[in-house]
DNA sequence: TATGAATGAGTGTTCATTCAT
DNA sequence: AATGAATGAACACTCATTCAT
């Protein structure tokens, strides 16, 4: 059990290497087994296609995302200091994971797998609405927000704020005051008055 | 002249309904010609390779977009009601386009034409931006706004949302309604107070 | 040494089921133990490789046979009626066996497993040539008529019409007249004069 | 149109040779296409798969022997001297295709094109059948004889005589003695009395 | 004996691209 | 400019077989 989830997850991380390095077309299944040092048909064994990479990796990543961020939830005092760390933490895992990220988005094109990304994303969209409610309820967010939709439109705004970044390399100013613009920009969207 | 730029535009229109349909992967340049009923060479006098078709698709759709904003901006009184129509014509055309939208993404992966893509979207951002700076010079909009940073934001907002409406289907409350949170988001993020 | 022979018979049977539905290429041996309920391993226990399969079934196959007609022979009072108990016996196991048939033949071509096919065949086509050799005595049968060669001509007769039925489906009159028209060539070929 | 069937019949005659050294299994396009002096890819601008070349050589080798024997005929005054060249001419091709003839069977057995196999040899049965049916008509033949079911049972005879003693080598008496043999099973089995 | 995870050689097939016409 | 036959590189995937347990 422990040895398969080992071989699983060592497939994973030789697949994230060799497709930030060449992009989803020109990464070979052959590259992925040789640098988790194993048999191209090991590679078959835990996932069903050199397709499926691309869900598992995502999974991998908005999980690892979800984990930073919810550990700076429970630290922060209100939610608008939540809501700061949780542009950082994004901005960070969007700058580390940036070589995958767009193969994500291309994974979408690739067949059209829009479930599997709604099956990824809900938790996160619904969590974020729950914190979102309390915030509605405590006062400090307006009372005519809808909880999961701000969450999504939160969400949205911050990941393709990142995506601009370090994607687009389209910071022309310090990364303190680019983030600083963005929450600003939501701490107005959401505020209570 | 005329006529090349038929067979260009020909081309163009057969392969967004032939990605649209089968996706980037297992769309063929032999599709495409097919449909647009010319030979396979024909294709090669007017794109230099099959991922040169992204990029092209990509500009053809933010032209429409933009095309259609100008024309809306012309009629509006003041910028929220611009703001407004941004809002509607940006999930119309999402909408329209929404198989051929994800492609442009993964387009994104297959290179690395990040490049093509600020080029694209640049005189997007910008022209935004001259609107917005006129809504700070009229006390319309915060005086603290970056102009520049806000189009970015507002763009990757609306269509964030659009997205998440058009592809992933996240419609729970109806279509006005949405767009009104959307607005109001937006609004509240920006006005001058 | 009972369990084995169970275990074999059932790979055999199981391997009989698949192969008839799947056709020599597309079976696997994963199907083959999975419908054995045996692990894949256990498979090369028992036959050594895949198309060892072939002959194993073949010999199989006319065993059964063989033992029908012989269970006939020893019923008929005379040879003319031996033959006609034995067009109904080849048909009846052709039509029983007409998945795996064709397989058989197949297996020729794999590996060029000729003389498998001879040690199978041999003793069916000596024991018919001395029933025909005892015909010959009893002047029933042609008294020019080579035994052994009449014994694989009528064997080659009998089976190429049951293949023509079975497998072509080129049945285009009753199933007992078919036959009779069959006898009454054989009987007109061999009888004494 | 000469070109084409002119690359298509390379393939066809480089097939047939490569085939008859290395069997179905072992025989790979790459060889195929060496041999013919062409790309790759070009083979599938004549055959669809691989497996699509065994009904392709099989109709080549019918079209072969219908060929000569039909040119026999003509010349034989008689119905029962035309069986005789029938059986010479159905032995020589065996021969001289019996590496490729078992190709053909076991082709049955890859997919189950028998219907292609029906198509394939359907006219050889028709044209014997007549030829039988004539024979009838000038009281040579049996008048209870069924021309078509004859005709089937000759072809079966010949052929499964022709392939035990050049695919299983059974030949135990000089040629022409077994051939007369044959002969004059079918003769008495067909005669008019 | 039995297992089944691991192997890795092996090949059919696709399709973007070229180029002679 | 237009054609479309020919190319051939490139790769995902399969599956018979092995072997440590």
């Amino acid at each position: 059990m422990k040895e398969l989830d080992d071989k699983k997850s060592r497939l994973l991380s030789a697949a994230k290497e060799v497709l930030a390095e060449k992009g989803l077309e020109k990464a070979t299944i052959s590259d992925i087994v040789k640098r988790a040092g194993m048999a191209q048909g090991t590679f078959y064994l835990y996932f069903s296609s050199k397709n499926a990479l691309i869900p598992a990796i995502a999974n991998d990543l908005l999980q690892t995302m979800l984990h930073k961020i919810k550990k700076e939830q429970v630290l922060s005092d209100d939610i608008w200091s939540f809501f700061h760390k949780m542009i950082t933490v994004t901005f960070q895992v969007t700058n580390s994971y940036k070589e995958v990220l767009s193969l994500c988005y291309s994974g979408l094109a690739i067949d059209n797998t829009l479930s599997e990304w709604d099956r990824i994303y809900n938790p996160y969209y619904s969590w974020l609405a729950e914190i979102i409610a309390k915030g509605i309820e405590q006062k400090a967010i307006r009372q005519d927000v809808d909880p999961l939709v701000a969450a999504r439109m939160v969400i949205g705004l911050i990941e393709s704020s990142a995506e601009q970044i370090y994607l687009f390399n389209k910071l022309d100013k310090p990364l303190p005051e680019h983030q600083q613009d963005l929450f600003t920009f939501i701490h107005h969207a959401l505020e209570h008055r």
